[in-house]
DNA sequence: CTCGTAGTACGATGATTGACGTACAAGCCG
DNA sequence: CGGCTTGTACGTCAATCATCGTACTACGAG
């Protein structure tokens, strides 16, 4: 139905605990501090997340509709960028410190 | 077999997701900000969580095994203590930005 | 010792979730 | 147009999770 404009929800909807979860799975989180690293832009396709397609799709929703990145469509790919304006402004310094924390793991 | 000893994660065993995981809860969410705004220290009874015993215990196994708090028996009652100093330690304004996050989202 | 309180252990159950494959839609390019 | 790329929709399956009830242990008070 051509719909290609994909429903976000508004700032003062997202939920802590939607976010929280939605960073709970090593995967979107992979994904997220893919974005944070990456000055928050990124297509689906660049991210590899080593799973099938249809996974990837629901994670990015999950990641979409918990308001945690943005997605807009260029031609046929997806562009997503994290939210990272409404982030700060609703949960002061959460995402710097689930990045931060997540790339020290990460070498450890 | 009286172990009365409780098990938990040493501060270099806790992993992010796991927190992360613990904190998704909406009860468990609860339980971290009451411990925070209460010096870190309460009874299980103390937090009415509105479940079932058994349930109550599931939830503070959750958090004890992510290593967000400890647990230590004074008689026959339990005493919850938040692991602020390790969580700090290992993911620096984690804790803060949440349950900062948490309080205001109560208050909307 | 007996009882009450505080919490655990152990299933059981229903809901949610993660992962997948297949079929399909939308846009680019030859 | 026809094929390629990119991503969606849908149905399915297994695993995890939150919740509960019941039976039990540990401790303190009387």
């Amino acid at each position: 139905m051509s719909t290609r404009v994909l429903q976000h929800p508004d700032a003062a909807e997202i939920r802590l605990e939607a976010v929280l979860h939605a960073l709970a799975d090593p995967m979107r989180l992979e994904v997220v501090c893919f974005l944070a690293a990456h000055g928050g832009e990124a297509g689906c396709a660049e991210i590899d997340l080593g799973v099938s397609k249809s996974t990837g799709t629901h994670h990015y929703r999950v990641l979409r509709e918990a308001g945690v990145i943005t997605q807009v469509y260029r031609g046929t790919a997806k562009i997503n960028s994290l939210r990272r304006d409404d982030l700060d402004a609703l949960f002061p310094g959460l995402l710097d410190s689930v990045v931060t924390a997540a790339a020290r793991r990460v070498r450890v």
